[in-house]
DNA sequence: CGCGGACATTGATCCGGGTCAATAAGAGCG
DNA sequence: CGCTCTTATTGACCCGGATCAATGTCCGCG
């Protein structure tokens, strides 16, 4: 701790970090937080901003503490996938490896915990413990992953954009953020352009909209604005979404 | 070593193994190996028969020695995708979860070196380095599901079936199984059926069928029969699959 | 407050690939 | 060796969603 950059107040910054509890920092024991805490350093990215890109050096991983990142492959052509959204206390980049395949670009205005790499590896390989965590973190987005792939692969345009809602819904179910203070019906805010969701859901952005009115017409959703989505019957849109409750978990 | 079955030979069975080389075993020092060759047996599985069944208790992970063994996932309705294809070294199942999402079935008949899952992950535990190479293996997988999420949500038909021919020839080139004797040229077997190819891509049978015909007339393929295939040009393959070579690794 | 630019919705049209159906080609087997 | 069963190919048709184009809406800014 007396190795800390002149620059730091003396409370430690991981004080004030809102998902210290719920990243591999609430693994880690006091030497090795202390460490992170040593080697990482706030760093903040504009909406759509770039934070990583495709095929370049990777000098940094990080944890996302605010906003939503997201990870895009694009073909030679300009065809562009969305690969991955990460939300708050989502690990970004890549350890053990100094390139990495996608771009990392800010949806909204984003917060990100950075480490260098390479500093972040020795952290890493001294404390087996957080690379268990890393491990369960990476299965789960591999889990997660491979349920976009059948989301992709099978999926009608309607219900793509139901588990779209879902899939934002869930997680802001998750934080706490979900409920209308009016009528406590559960509503949440979409975090990003119909043209991302799009692009994360194989399809065009007229499809979206044309399926997100459909959505409307049909009671499943109501919508104040174009990003405030209220669900009254979250069931309804599970089952629109293709989403058999009784094999899903979170 | 002395607390070996008595069912086994003295001859440890890992020393047959062709696969051992590329696994985690090769990352085991003597003492983890030994661990590893005493809780490890070797399962068959026929052809078309399931491994581990969507949801249910998952008694054991495994490392395929050869084979392919396919991951899927079904919807309510049947719809099904492939979301992985296994090979000889590949990992099967998942630790530190007693339940997956996925079924495995063999999509070839199947051998597989088989850890009873519980005591696996204590020779984890207790390797970490085991666990370290197993962190790689998922990462390499996440990666490459996020390239078929590509694929799934970008890629034309004819892309699609070209990827796949393309995935296939890689794999065999570097099992070292791909020259064609007679003329030398790149030549393959494919494991699969069109059916399981239709379901990793995300298609139908007829469309994969169709494509395949494209190939065949365009010069770009040849068949001697229905899974045995010819690749003049590797290079128009990739093109054809929008590949860019100068971004892709192996 | 009104203007311009980005984002979203809606409409009209078209086509890639899904669906249904028939045929062909292997592969096991008595 | 022919029969049957499964798997693959080919053909005809149609529809979901892509594409192209117009309109509407929101927001920041002079």
């Amino acid at each position: 701790m007396s190795a800390q950059t002149s620059t730091e107040p003396r409370l430690r910054k991981c004080d004030y970090c809102l998902v210290r509890h719920r990243t591999l920092c609430s693994m880690a024991d006091t030497q090795a937080l202390s460490e992170l805490n040593r080697i990482g350093h706030i760093r903040s990215f504009a909406s759509a901003s770039t934070i990583i890109t495709a095929g370049e050096q990777m000098p940094f991983v990080g944890i996302v503490r605010s906003g939503v990142v997201k990870l895009t492959k694009v073909m030679s052509d300009g065809r562009q996938q969305i690969v991955g959204l990460l939300f708050a206390s989502d690990f970004v980049g890549r350890a053990f490896e100094d390139h990495w395949p996608y771009s990392a670009e800010a949806a909204t205005d984003v917060e990100i915990c950075a480490f260098e790499r390479t500093a972040f590896e020795r952290v890493l390989s001294e404390h087996p413990e957080l690379e268990h965590h890393l491990l369960i973190a990476t299965l789960n987005e591999l889990d997660a992953a491979r349920d976009w792939m059948m989301l992709l692969g099978c999926k009608t345009a309607e219900e793509k954009v139901a588990s779209f809602l879902m899939f934002i819904a869930r997680r802001a179910l998750k934080e706490g953020r979900c409920s209308d203070l009016q009528n406590s019906l559960p509503s949440f805010e979409l975090p990003v352009s119909r043209s991302d969701m799009a692009a994360y859901l194989g399809t065009t952005v007229e499809t979206v909209s044309r399926q997100i009115t459909r959505l409307k017409t049909a009671n499943i959703i109501r919508l104040t604005n174009t990003h405030h989505f209220i669900v009254p019957d979250m069931d309804r849109l599970a089952a629109v979404a293709g989403i058999d409750e009784t094999a899903e978990q979170g």
